[in-house]
RNA sequence: GGUCCUGUAGCUUAAUGGAUAGAGCACCUGACUACGGAUCAGGAGGUUGGGGGUUCGAGUCUCUCCAGGAUCACCA
């Protein structure tokens, strides 16, 4: 049994016997001991003065008392006003070490049949443009959050809904029909999504032209964006898509097609991957049915120019429409649908949308929504809303130029890795196709810890320099400590040296065992990570421990240590704890290279 | 204006209602015969936006004010 549970238990029963009270076992709370006290686990006992009727520091002078009466792994204990700390004794702690190095996935869990299915859907980009650094942001968090609910025991179906049609589609089409000489990624070497985004930049100084013009012709602005010929022409196109037109069709699927392309290598970049993708343009008509079928039940009102709208005032918010006047789906629609349709093929337990905190009045208005219409699933649908990322010089604006490309964000990281390394010279001996897998790793290590040691749910910054810092709190600052670990014991493997075997009587000294009890929370925090959805708790985690093995490995010897046990120990905490670094850091999609 | 979110050191940030608010960057002082110094030890830097409330205990919960952001489309 888990230390701590025992503790609990151990608490409920000392309460019992020493004021004869019922004490729920799940309320007592414990923590581990800070640093600056003397003992490993600490019992809060205020909870306790209304059950023991005396003060705090005599309570936990009663239930110290009783603890090491009693229970075998409790050595010692000591008050400091209400907190009871508890010294636990080396065996137990070396028991567990002994437990950890032995579990090759330690702090995973396996999922199995029964297990329940979350489906994640992420990175949901329209295809007029390319990836930028909010989208990093979402992709990241999307496959951090798959990967610690898979390590929480459930199965993960990684989903992407692809926004493929609509007008702002159809106007980088017409600016490429009007202007684009029929340049392709192929006859131009462009990457194919920002082959497209030229065109969708070069639609709006079209349009913002011709308005202009308009309006100085004597027009309205309203009457100007109406007439302007780029939007009409854009307008009827979107008539002709939805008509089946061949050529327009032709049109979209071959400019979309480069965008996919282009698309994939971002994502293959990123390490990010999706099990199932969806496409708008295949699912946006089912939306439409499930809300005439809510019509007719009563549950949604038809107003007089045919539009339907649903009436949420009851619920604190406003009114909501869902099909427009002339009977075509709205956004809200289509999310209808989109999750009617995932439902039907998967036995999705739970349904989580990492989308951006701007859409947190959409998700809310969704899950009500399902649930009137009857699916039992709306009400636990959840939005894990992150915030914006924000840059020095302010925030990102397409329209200002002042977006963050991701291509070429990761390609800049991957620039300073390879230089700051081949200043370092460690990789010398080494082939440049190697080099390059290691400076991949290193620039991307960079980048995904930069942003998902934040707390999602705030709005963070993103300092393009800062991020490619690597000292302090950053990924490779990780990734270097795992390196070097394995460097020690590749040393010692090759003198022969194994470090399966501990001896039980070994004293630990403090720094031994503080790591070991940092490894030992490696669990727990999982859980904690995936209860908040926060790939944040991981990350800090991950860094904590990096710290504490560095102030291990800088006070003690390890190779040259003369005493065989404890250098056998050393060698055991060494190869733990780099394991669970490579683990935590696997949850956030980071790899660690085994020399950098 | 309604609703929601955020406010912690100069900057980037951490803290299941628990002990003296913890780190990194930058700044200052030390330690390189190092098993990988991309390191480590130490210093300085805080009225957790302001004020009230609940509690044995509040950065955390609550009320209010201030500041910033998002949203309230027949856009997605």
């Amino acid at each position: 049994m888990n230390i701590d549970l025992l503790i609990k238990n151990e608490v409920v029963n000392a309460l019992n016997s020493l004021y004869s009270a019922e004490f729920e076992s799940k309320n007592v709370q414990i923590q581990m001991t800070r640093k600056e006290f003397e003992g490993d686990w600490t019992v809060v006992v205020f909870p306790f003065l209304k059950i023991s009727k005396s003060g705090p520091e005599q309570t936990a002078n009663a239930l110290g008392e009783y603890l090491v009466e009693n229970v075998k792994e409790v050595l010692n204990y000591n008050v400091v006003k209400g907190f009871l700390n508890l010294v636990i004794s080396d065996a137990y702690w070396l028991a567990v070490l002994e437990e950890a190095f032995s579990q090759a996935n330690y702090g995973f869990n396996d999922s199995v049949e029964t297990s329940p299915v979350s489906m994640v859907e992420y990175s949901s980009p329209n295809t007029n443009k390319p990836l930028h650094l909010g989208h990093i942001r979402n992709n990241l968090l999307g496959f951090s959050i798959s990967e610690i609910l898979k390590a929480n025991g459930n199965k993960v179906v990684k989903t992407n809904i692809v926004n493929d049609r609509g007008i702002h589609i159809c106007k980088s089409m017409y600016a490429w029909q009007l202007d684009g000489k029929n340049e392709t990624p192929e006859n131009s070497g462009k990457k194919g999504d920002h082959l497209v985004g030229e065109y969708y930049v070069k639609f709006d100084k079209l349009y913002k032209k011709e308005v202009a013009e308009l309006m100085a012709g004597g027009l309205t602005k309203e009457e100007a964006e109406a007439k302007a010929p780029s939007m009409q022409g854009t307008r009827e196109m979107l008539l002709k898509w939805e008509a089946n037109d061949k050529e327009v069709r032709e049109l979209w699927q071959m400019m979309n097609n480069w965008v996919y392309a282009g698309f994939d290598v971002t994502y293959k970049n990123l390490g990010v991957d999706f099990d199932k993708i969806y496409y708008e343009s295949d699912t946006y008509t089912i939306g439409r049915d499930e809300v005439l079928r809510g019509l007719s039940e009563g549950l949604f009102t038809r107003h007089d120019d045919n539009s339907v709208w649903a009436n949420l005032e009851a619920d604190g918010l406003d009114q909501k429409i869902l099909l427009r006047s002339d009977g075509t789906s709205v956004y809200m629609t289509q999310d209808i649908g989109t999750a009617k349709l995932r439902y039907q093929d998967y036995p999705i337990n739970q349904m989580v949308y990492v989308v951006g905190n701007e859409q947190n009045y959409h998700f809310k208005v969704l899950s009500i929504l399902l649930d009137k219409l009857g699916f039992e699933w709306g009400k636990d649908l959840y939005h894990f809303s992150y915030g914006m990322v924000e840059l020095p010089q302010g925030k990102m604006k397409s329209r200002e130029g002042t977006v963050v490309d991701a291509d070429d964000l990761v390609e800049g990281m991957i620039d300073v890795a390879r230089q700051t390394s081949e200043e370092l010279g460690k990789l010398d001996e080494y082939s440049d196709s190697e080099k390059k897998e290691i400076h991949r790793m290193i620039a991307l290590g960079a980048l995904k810890y930069f942003i998902l040691k934040v707390d999602p749910k705030k709005t963070m910054m993103f300092n393009p320099e800062e991020s490619i810092d690597f000292n302090g709190n950053t990924g490779p600052f990780i990734q270097y400590t795992y390196a070097r670990i394995q460097s020690v014991l590749r040393k010692a493997q090759e003198s022969g040296l194994t470090w399966d075997k501990m001896d039980a009587d070994l004293q630990m000294n403090h720094k031994e065992l503080e790591l070991i009890k940092r490894i030992s929370s490696f669990p727990e925090i999982v859980k904690e990570s995936g209860r908040n959805y926060s790939p944040a708790i991981v990350a800090n985690y991950c860094y904590e421990l990096v710290k504490e093995y560095n102030q291990f490995y800088h006070e003690f010897t390890i190779l040259n240590e003369t005493d065989l046990a404890r250098k056998t120990f050393r060698l055991n905490l060494s190869a733990t704890a780099s394991k669970v670094i490579r683990n935590g850091m696997a949850l956030l999609g980071i790899e660690c290279p085994e020399r950098m």
